[in-house]
DNA sequence: TAATTATATTTGCTTTTGTCAAGTAATATA
DNA sequence: TATATTACTTGACAAAAGCAAATATAATTA
């Protein structure tokens, strides 16, 4: 590891890591136990994307998730034929295909979020409220720094 | 979702399920730019907790990482077989068998670490020392209040 | 102490998840 | 109008993960 700043640096990033290592754990975790075994993570994530951002696209989706093209094609597939999507050939554009939410993808997105928070909940549930409002607070200052947006905006 | 505490609580958890949904994209990304192609995210985990646990068991890394008994003993057994690791039934009791790194396991496991910290660097570098303070703080905090562990605690 | 139960690990088999490369169709560009 | 690029699909395959049954040892109980 090349070392640009000196010790203060190699410290911040030991920090970051440990923070990794356990919080990608405790998502396994989560995963295992909570989340329901109808969908994938990926599918979920597809899924989620789908409602965030409305009439969309493969290529849309991939732009975020970075998967292989394949393998989206087949979820979109699998979540079409399970009837949480439809999926139409644009008009303006023939080589692309809009992709929707169905009233079953709705709700069955509606239940994934529910266990999400359900499983959130769960998790910071033995802390009193101020120590939440600081967690959440946390989390912000994190997502504004590396993601360069807050609490505010976004959706 | 049951409403515990009224809409604050639904803010919470809100913003923490933001936060984890871009946390888990961008970890799902730097697994794919950085992660060196010769171990997984789960053998990594393992060879991690070798090094955090010294000499130790299936059962005891299986403590942490819950995963499946046969997946872990396969995972095991490659590692061995590339040489990162060594097996010996335990002298006290037969059924446990001893784990721990070889020397090329060590050097493995600290290759794993700098890609690992280069990649933490490179997600940091575009902050100004100030802020890359302030990140490592929240995650400390984040840390100490999700699972009660703060910078100066572990390892 | 013999029989039963529990723990630690392994193995065979299967499913799920993900990758690679080649393909089709439509559009954009030179 | 030929060529390149984009959007998506498909077949073949590999890697990751899970399930259930098996083995060996240890602990418990009758």
């Amino acid at each position: 590891m090349k070392q640009v700043n000196g010790m203060k640096e190699i410290e911040i990033i030991k920090r970051i890591r440990k923070f990794n290592r356990s919080y990608v754990r405790s998502i396994g975790l989560l995963e295992k136990t909570f989340l329901n075994t109808d969908y994938s993570l990926t599918e979920s994530q597809v899924i989620f994307l789908v409602k965030e951002q409305g009439k969309t696209t493969a290529t849309a989706i991939n732009k975020v998730l970075k998967l292989d093209e394949g393998y989206l094609s087949r979820i979109i597939k699998k979540l079409i034929s399970n009837s949480l999507l439809t999926k139409e050939q644009s008009k303006t554009d023939k080589r692309c295909y809009e992709i929707m939410l169905t009233t079953i993808g709705i709700r069955e997105q509606q239940k994934l979020d529910e266990l999400s928070s359900d499983s959130i909940q769960t998790i910071i549930s033995h802390l009193s409220e101020s120590e939440q409002l600081e967690l959440a607070s946390s989390f912000d200052k994190i997502m504004k720094l590396l993601y360069g947006r807050n609490e505010n905006e976004g959706q």
